[in-house]
DNA sequence: GTAAAATGAAAAATCGTTTTACCGTGTCCT
DNA sequence: AGGACACGGTAAAACGATTTTTCATTTTAC
């Protein structure tokens, strides 16, 4: 009872070499069922619990991947990634190994060297918004990819939300209940994502040959309380835009805000559309907030099923794509409705 | 370049033997301090990095620690719960692997077996939500703590959160405030959470000499909608509560909802208090939420430092307790204002 | 009937560390 | 003088698996 039963027990137990029961329980060799069948049985009969660290060390592989992210929870859109490395990782008969290295350059060396010391098979380097980045010299000692951030150079696989597509969907979705005076509260300090959700604003905006859609974007600070303030001017112009189209789900709470305060009702008198799907948010929200959900969920899968092709196959080869743009979609609740003085709420 | 650099390769490098160049690393044996500097610095120049496969498997110690969880995102908590434990197991100079059961016992007997495989050091055992839980037998094997969940049998520490303070807590600050009829908005299925909020409730009512304080409790299904309803019952009560104490924040919206439909102004009119802290809802409605933040960031620290003390110590005894209860602290936002006509809004 | 090939299982090497035992040499103490 | 002990270091034995090699039997082929 001291020890924990190890392959030299069951085999001992078994009457056979260690090897053979390692070969009967990989199932790797051959041999006799009846010897297989034998072995595997005394195995479980003893409770034999693999070691696999002792396996790993031998096999060269872990079959743990590492995870590190600037934040495991500052927004929920780390949270997500982290959910959905976690179920592909599982999937995949995989473990993780997350660390969190709040966007400290020291730390995250620091990180990147112990999963280089557990040996881990590969690493998911995740962001928690989406930007550019250098890729550590250490990344490349090992099978690894990006999440929500562009490698500076294109020597390591990434994904990244398609903010293009995301700001057409929310767009279209208003311009196809009738809307055309709608306004873009955007961000003025912005990357990626703030140019991106911009230009399919305005993709969608000239689709529907709407002429100087570049007049009906606001730009805000990212806080509530600056989008309030903003989303008050946007709403006081005249003609006073039928809907909104929100850089996110914050601004979002800052048009409701302002309508409140000016007495302008949603959907019946002004219509929103967010970007985020922040759940909490969306459905604490009265009306529950339409908005365009950030594939972060998905990147996190992506990511670990293209670090398991890299881990078996080519490292980063061929068929890969190196940056895959991942696509939101848009969910309905209630903030939304055709424009026009007639109340359409059911 | 084909392999990765060892100690053996080290030692060949500086000359001397692979346990010299082990010692020397550790810091362990004696030696003069000119021959461990030397290695050292060969070390790192071979840009040596440590194999944790080859120590833990020779020290039967792996510094890493298991957690398993019912879940790691379908609430805020769980993913508090997470964090907590992730910066505790960081600042402790463990790793961390998580895995996810979704409540399923065979999912989570296999994320045992597979921990134990990887022969973690200790794993943490969280609920997503309070309550009493079997302690799963391959469980016992290692040192563990369980988290949010009291154990059947105390036969490992726990921690949970002190939800009769959490009650007490709420009420005492409307009653600080000068309110004497204060309505409670709870749960019709309930465990501890409930009951303990509950009896909570009643000490603060009856330490202030308030008679008949069952009378003040509503009991809800948990859903926004149903706390909405049964918000309305409440407050068209004669004569109508004062304030109101929420089971959690998603009754709060309950009672705002309620609220604005029965053009009651919050805090004017009426003053609401709620319980969990869920951040993007408390700062989303509309006053800020003023609520009790469970102490599950806290948990989750508390888990992995008595893990470590069992890791190290004797495993489970004497000076540390069975189960701590953790309290909540209110968080002030704007929701609540003394009671009477005169509108106290700064 | 014998050589060659296939089979089943055991023995040995390996993965990269840590740890124990040990070996000289020199110092200190009694 | 002689034992104990510190010093600085090395060799070798673990740790618990996997993989390669070896070896003794059968089977198959001619």
């Amino acid at each position: 009872m001291a020890q924990r039963v190890g392959i030299k027990d069951v085999a001992l137990a078994a009457g056979v070499s260690v090897s053979t029961v390692s070969h009967a329980l990989s199932g790797k060799g051959h041999m006799r069922a009846e010897t297989r069948d034998r072995v595997r049985a005394v195995a479980v009969e003893l409770g034999y619990t693999p070691n696999r660290l002792a396996s790993s060390l031998r096999q060269r592989r872990t079959r743990v991947i590492g995870l590190v992210s600037d934040s495991i929870s500052t927004t929920p859109f780390a949270t997500r990634v982290v959910v959905g490395v976690h179920e592909a990782a599982s999937a995949a008969g995989l473990q993780v190994m997350m660390t969190s290295t709040h966007g400290d350059p020291s730390v995250e060396l620091a990180s990147l060297e112990l999963l280089a010391s557990y040996r881990v098979d590969g690493v998911v380097y995740a962001k928690m918004f989406h930007q550019t980045a250098d890729v550590p010299a250490a990344l490349l000692a090992m099978p690894s990819v990006f999440v929500d951030a562009l490698p500076r150079e294109p020597i390591v696989p990434a994904t990244v939300p398609d903010e293009r597509q995301i700001g057409r969907v929310g767009t279209e979705f208003l311009l196809g209940q009738g809307h055309r005076n709608i306004a873009h509260l955007s961000i003025v300090h912005g990357g990626p994502g703030r140019d991106g959700r911009v230009a399919g604003f305005m993709d969608a905006m000239h689709a529907a040959s709407i002429e100087n859609a570049e007049g009906f974007v606001a730009y805000s600070d990212d806080t509530s309380e600056a989008y309030a303030r903003r989303a008050r001017d946007v709403l006081t112009a005249s003609p006073r835009p039928t809907a909104v189209f929100c850089f996110n789900d914050r601004a979002a709470i800052g048009v409701y805000h302002a309508a409140a305060s000016l007495r302008l009702r949603i959907p019946e008198d002004v219509s929103v559309v967010g970007v985020d799907n922040l759940e909490l948010v969306a459905e604490t929200l009265n009306p529950g907030l339409t908005t365009v959900s950030l594939p972060h969920f998905e990147m996190g899968v992506w990511a670990v099923r293209t670090l398991v092709k890299m881990i078996a196959g080519e490292p980063f080869a061929g068929d890969t794509p190196s940056v895959v743009f991942q696509p939101g979609v848009l969910i309905e609740r209630a903030s939304v409705a055709p424009p026009g003085p007639r109340v359409t709420k059911t």
